[in-house]
DNA sequence: TTGTAAGCGTTATCAA
DNA sequence: TTGATAACGCTTACAA
């Protein structure tokens, strides 16, 4: 298309003012540079990226590292990407998709051809092999997530384990004292970096404040319905009043319909609190307290962070905890004995 | 990291050896190439993006342009995104992903700014704004689907058509008189493209047969049991012997849980035989014949037609479309009356 | 406030 | 079979 000396031209500035009018890193008089810019404008201009990304050594994309593993959740990594995609954008970044075999090998090599000006890290798991890659590179690496060995790494994620404890707490307040939380499918405890998280920072705080917990597993590689109903049972007949939901939107569909065909109301015989969940909760049949996981949240910080890092004072490792906000819907209340249900 | 004047240094020939060593355009005598290549490797020698598109003309990059609307299915989706990455990948490019706003927008920058050699269109609407964009940019597109109007462009798909007539032909040769289809939420049928192609191509073809024919979408805009049954139990009501089945794995998991809780066995009190799915019919309870939706057989022709495009002779409109194939499960068989097992 | 010009690291043309 | 070298289109000191 048009380039930089067309605008120049037609502006009747040098190539230079056009550059600094339109990057605004240099002050150009208000008149020339509405001049420039309505030039650019009609000639459809749009810098050269490869020239720019030679001449300015900042190629004005991100990379993002996604394995996309088999038992990822599609739903949930979608709106992940998403929102890293939009962040980006909103910064003047592109994405650079790395997938599969390319999740690894492609941050070296992005890094090596000087492609990407930093990569984002989708999917983290415990033991990541991309946190030794992500030593070894030049540019900087932001993870959305937490492997397990985070030593010299830059993370962003939701701190899960207030998320957690504030959920215990809020049920322990209202006066429960036999709990259950009916998590995802086993897979993730093994797989994903956030669900063990989840499950020990419960139990440890439900030991802590006295109550007496149980944890069921929503599946084995994905939920399925029998085993939550299994689960949900097996915490009603122990006696649980409140439940805590950490798991998919098609978890929590399940185990409402299975409490509405007991005939048990929410909010009101049985206390329900959504822990940690990325889906619209305000889709539900029946509206939850949530402490929702909100992937907008932390890829916008990890997108920030990557741009700062770009700055002159490069960042310094840490793990950056996004506070854990509670949206209550009435779904928690103080509890009824089983026994006047009965 | 190193630069190709090292590379050049190191193993004692000129830049422009180095360059044609490494591209393979130009020969290069057998022992200085592999020199070259050796040096190349242990300097990890990646020649530096920005300066190979700007002298080379060629970005090595594709953009896929995927608006990722609310009522996309994730899984689906996903697949469709894996599939294009490895197979752009595998010719030596890269997948740059333009979402949401920037799916439109973004098509109209990476033209102009020459940040991609071609433009990968997926989730294609039936009426998609993309199409003018893509009939005005300078660089090739590719859709991946169909739009109404696909004047002038180049398009992939499975040919739904036929994969849907030799379903209804094999259930028909099978001497099924009377047939149901239970398609996707009713959403997808104003939104996507194809279901409406699959539906219509049904109702044709079913006609022409002389069969009687009912079909039934799975929910409004999501899969939901209670819709399927009931369309399931209309259609068994009606006589039918013979279910094409056109939706996600779930719709199919609630089919199969239904039919072996009326005690009809598949394959032998009733036929069943997906149609154009793309998850992996395999991990199903109970083997289906299937005419699949393969992601990989379409993204890796949109790819091939990519990279033709950049050769010599430009790529001619185009709607290619890809043979169905059948895969045989023992699903289907001849009808049993129903007055029988009743 | 604006202009001049030196790179940036390749590819590809032209010679040898 | 190989080497010089002129683009490629921009950014950014350095001057004015």
């Amino acid at each position: 298309m048009a380039k930089i000396h067309e605008v120049a031209e037609a502006a009747g500035v040098s190539i230079s003012t056009v550059s600094y009018a339109l990057s605004g890193k240099r002050p150009v008089s208000p008149d020339t540079r509405r001049r420039i810019e309505d030039v650019a404008r009609a000639l459809g201009y749009e810098p050269n990226a490869g020239a720019r990304m030679l001449a300015g050594s900042r190629t004005h994309i991100f990379a993002l590292t996604e394995p996309l593993r088999a038992d990822t959740h599609a739903p949930t990594h979608m709106a992940f990407v998403l929102a890293t995609a939009v962040a980006a954008r909103r910064q003047g970044y592109d994405i650079l998709l790395l997938t599969d075999e390319q999740a690894s090998a492609g941050m070296r090599r992005v890094a090596a051809s000087d492609l990407a000006d930093a990569v984002l890290v989708l999917d983290v798991a415990p033991e990541d092999e991309r946190v030794a890659i992500a030593r070894s590179i030049a540019i900087p690496t932001i993870f959305i997530g937490i492997p397990n060995d985070s030593e010299g790494l830059v993370c962003v994620d939701l701190d899960f384990e207030a998320a957690t404890r504030m959920a215990v707490d809020r049920v322990a307040d209202a006066g429960h004292r036999r709990i259950a939380m009916i998590g995802q499918p086993a897979v993730a405890y093994r797989r994903s970096n956030f669900p063990p998280r989840v499950r020990s920072s419960y139990e440890a705080h439900a030991r802590a404040r006295g109550l007496a917990h149980s944890f069921a597993v929503s599946g084995e590689t994905q939920m399925d319905a029998v085993t939550v109903r299994a689960g949900l049972a097996a915490s009603i007949d122990a006696g649980a009043t409140a439940l805590l939901l950490h798991g998919a939107d098609d978890m929590h569909v399940v185990v409402l319909a299975e409490l509405a065909a007991r005939g048990l109301e929410v909010g009101r015989d049985i206390s329900v609190l959504s822990v940690a969940a990325s889906f619209d909760s305000a889709l539900l049949p029946t509206p939850l307290d949530t402490i929702p996981l909100i992937p907008q949240a932390s890829c916008e910080r990890a997108v920030e962070l990557a741009v700062q890092a770009l700055g002159p004072n490069r960042l310094r490792p840490a793990v950056h905890l996004i506070d854990p906000v509670y949206i209550a819907a009435g779904s928690v209340s103080a509890p009824v004995a089983i026994a006047e249900t009965a």
